[in-house]
DNA sequence: CGTATATCGTTTAGTGCTAAAGGAGTTTTC
DNA sequence: GAAAACTCCTTTAGCACTAAACGATATACG
């Protein structure tokens, strides 16, 4: 028996009380999930500056070095693999490009292309964070046998893929 | 029958391709939390801006209309349940007010006070949209049956409650 | 072919957050 | 009961995103 309460069940049983008739069985789930995903944003916020990085470049960095060598990929890709805009894309690099870690260059291709690439910097920098920040996240779900977190990522599997359908992505 | 397959399988995948001794983990949990939580915030935003209305304001005016009457709270407490700063719950009351939908008005019982109260238009306003996105987001979950929303809220529960417990909240 | 349409990346305006600093009022402590 | 410490709210600087407009190239079609 879980005699759990949090914040979420306090918002729910609010609008019952105040508006009976309004559906509140969303809550649980949609409120749940962007509370969470705040306190994960203010954490990993916190762990880069301390690491002297920011979320965004990480970002930017982590999906040129997973997508393997040569370590590139064109702008319109790499806002796909992130799920922003191009424009905010287009910010990213141009603050990264001045701290050395990553290039730009036209596509061969494409004469509208452009393909950003790792620097040996941008790479290094890469390699030294990635392993500190999944360790640490890591521990922020112990709370979670592993079971259930193989449960947890199913449902939430399922939940993601509907909701790509349904929502169209940030335009780009 | 879980043949189901997302981006963020393809994110694990790649990182343990490409350095076999990270722990990945954590990525099948906390990545698609984002995910979903960015794709519900594009969603909701857009829900917003056809009703002419911001995803900031809404918060503020659901969480004065939620309290019950006399639908005033002083900004300290507003701050908490909306798990944001002091300093954007100002910004936000400061906008809702050019709008005349939220009056400030200095505490009774405490000099530093500032409380916050909905106005009749602020009532109006909120009250003509809540129920209009709760329907909504309703339907955004309809790919999970009642069974797997139980289980997901109560999953989510549990981390949301570990989390609050490591992760200090934004301050202010 | 040449014009219309579409796509690619960038730029800009607008929004909204955190963190940190500051002014004002309150509580604690000796 | 004065000084120190704390709390409350606001303000500011800095970051980062979306949406929309814009040039530049590429494709489609009659």
């Amino acid at each position: 028996m879980d005699h759990l309460h949090d914040d979420v069940d306090d918002i729910q049983d609010a609008w019952l009380r105040e508006r009976p008739d309004t559906p509140v069985g969303s809550i649980g789930v949609i409120t749940r999930i962007w509370r969470i995903a705040k306190l994960l944003d203010d954490d990993r916020r916190r762990t880069m500056a301390r690491l002297g990085m920011d979320t965004a470049t990480r970002d930017l960095l982590a999906t040129l070095r997973r997508a393997g060598a040569p370590y590139a990929l064109p702008v319109q890709e790499i806002a796909r693999r992130c799920a922003v805009t191009s424009g905010a894309i287009s910010q990213r690099v141009r603050r990264a490009e001045g701290q050395d870690l990553v290039t730009r260059r036209k596509s061969d291709d494409d004469g509208r292309g452009v393909v950003v690439g790792l620097t040996p910097r941008g790479h290094d920098l890469i390699e030294r964070t990635v392993d500190d920040l999944l360790h640490h996240e890591e521990t922020l779900l112990s709370a979670l046998g592993t079971e259930q977190r193989e449960e947890l990522s199913k449902l939430l599997r399922l939940l993601h893929t509907d909701l790509q359908r349904r929502v169209p992505p940030a335009g780009g």
